[in-house]
DNA sequence: TATATATTGTGAAAAATATCACATATGCAA
DNA sequence: TTGCATATGTGATATTTTTCACAATATATA
C-alpha cells in the first residue's frame, strides 16, 4: 500500500480490466478467482495482477484466491464506480448518438444527463429521453446540472473552442473523441480516445508480420 | 535504428499521434516542425519524440527540424497507411453503424468493404453503399473479399464465437469493441478498444482529486 | 569567414515498470 | 494433527522506458 498519487496509469487502466473480468466471472457464477485466472483472462502475468492489487490493500486469501464479488466491489470503489457521475455529451453525430444510447456507461454510474449540438434540426429533440440542447447554452447548463464530466464527440476544428467553454463552466474531466489534442489547464483531467490508434497499430503489425529483420 | 520487433507498443502508438499532429500542421500550412513543437502538441517531451523517430531513421535536419509533409509520409509508410486494407465490420448496432460511416478510417486506407449482422431486418440493406450481409456468411465472404482486418462491434456474449469464425477464415487482425477479452491464436493480432477504461480512469482521477494522502 | 543560434541524433544515466522468488497462510485429506 | 497442495503479498531483481546532456550539423548574419 502506497501513496495513491504514485500509482501508475497502467495500474489504474488494468484495474478496469480486472473489474470487467470480475463482472463476467460473477455472471458465470464463480465465487473465487486466482491471480492466475485473472491474468489469463487479460493476457497478463499473475504477479502483475497481485502487484497491482497490493497497491490498494490485500483482498485475497492465501491458498484460495480472491472473492469475486467482494474484489469487484472493492475495485469499483477504488475507481469511483460506486457512486454516480453527471455526464454531458457534446456533438450528437453518429458516434455521439451511439454513445448516448450505450447502456454500459449508465450501469457503471456514468449518467448522461445532457446532450448538446449546434444543428437546429437536432436541438429540442432527445435520445432515450436525454434532451438535446443548443451548444450555446453549454455554460449555464453544465453548471446548472452539476455536470462532472464531459464527453466530446464533435469535429476536430470546433473541439478546442468548445473545450474552453467547458473548462470555463468548471468541469474538471473531459473525455475527448475529436481527432485533435486539446489544450486544457493543469487541473482539468483530459483523456483522449483515439480510435485510429488501435487501427493503425494493427496496420503496423500486419505490415511487419513477416519482417523480423531491420527496418529501412 | 534497431530491430523492428523490439520497438515498443508505446512508440508505435505515439507514431499515430505524430501522424495526426503532422496532418494538422500540414493543413495549417507549416513546412517544418521541431521535436519541441510536436512534443508540445501531444504533451510529450522533445527527447521522447526524437528517440521514437530515431528507431526508424533520421528524418530531420539539425538546426531546422523535420519537414512536415515528408515526415508525415514517412510515418504513414511505417504504420502501413500508404496502402489499402480491406476491412469488415461485424455487428451493425449503434456503434457499428457510426464506425461504418466514419470517413477518417477510409482516408487512412482502411476500406470497410463488408458489414455483417444477424438481424434479418438489417441484412440486405446497406450503409453508405456498404452491404449488410448475414453473419452466417462470414466464413465465405471474408475469404472471397480478401479481408485483412475485422472490426467487431457486437454484444459481449457472442463475440468469442464470432472471433473464432473470423480466425478460421484466415483473418490475422481484429479490432474488438465488445466488452470481453477474446482468445485468439498467437499469430492473430488483436487489439481491444475499451471505452470504459478512459471513463473509469477519469472517474478515478475525479474521486482522488483532493486526496494526496494514503488510500485505505 | 567567423560567430551566434537552433535543433537533431544518440549513447549514457535515471526512472518507472514488470517479474521473480519465496516466506507465509489457507484448505483438505489421511 | 500432520503433510501436501495451492495461492497470496511483497521485497529484491531485472527489464523496459524515458530523460539527460552533448557532440554534430544546419542556418543566419555581419
Amino acid at each position: 500500500m502506497q501513496n495513491i498519487r504514485k500509482i501508475s496509469d497502467s495500474t489504474i487502466r488494468r484495474l478496469s480490466l480486472y473489474y470487467r473480468a470480475l463482472s463476467n466471472s460473477e455472471k458465470d457464477g464463480y465465487f473465487t478467482v486466482s491471480s492466475q485466472d485473472l491474468a489469463k483472462k487479460e493476457r497478463l502475468t499473475p504477479a502483475q495482477v497481485r502487484k497491482d492489487l497490493s497497491f490498494f490493500g490485500s483482498f485475497g486469501t492465501r491458498g484460495l484466491g480472491y472473492p469475486v464479488k467482494e474484489l469487484k466491489e472493492k475495485i469499483g470503489s477504488i475507481l469511483g464506480l460506486n457512486r454516480s457521475w453527471n455526464v454531458a455529451l457534446i456533438g450528437v453525430g453518429n458516434l455521439g448518438s451511439a454513445l448516448a444510447s450505450y447502456k454500459e456507461f449508465q450501469k457503471q454510474g456514468f449518467h448522461i444527463k445532457l446532450l448538446f449540438d449546434n444543428d437546429p434540426k437536432k436541438i429540442g429533440s432527445s435520445i432515450d429521453g436525454i434532451p438535446i440542447l443548443d451548444i450555446k447554452q453549454i455554460g449555464t447548463q453544465l453548471k446548472q446540472n452539476k455536470i462532472d464530466l464531459v464527453i466530446m464527440t464533435l469535429p476536430g476544428h470546433t473541439a478546442q473552442g468548445v473545450a474552453e467553454e467547458v473548462v470555463r463552466a468548471g468541469v474538471k474531466a473531459i473525455l475527448n473523441f475529436a481527432p485533435v489534442s486539446l489544450k486544457v489547464p493543469e487541473d482539468v483531467f483530459l483523456r483522449n480516445e483515439n480510435m485510429a490508434i488501435e487501427l493503425e497499430y494493427l496496420s503496423f503489425c500486419l505490415k511487419n508480420r513477416n519482417n523480423p529483420g531491420k527496418h529501412a
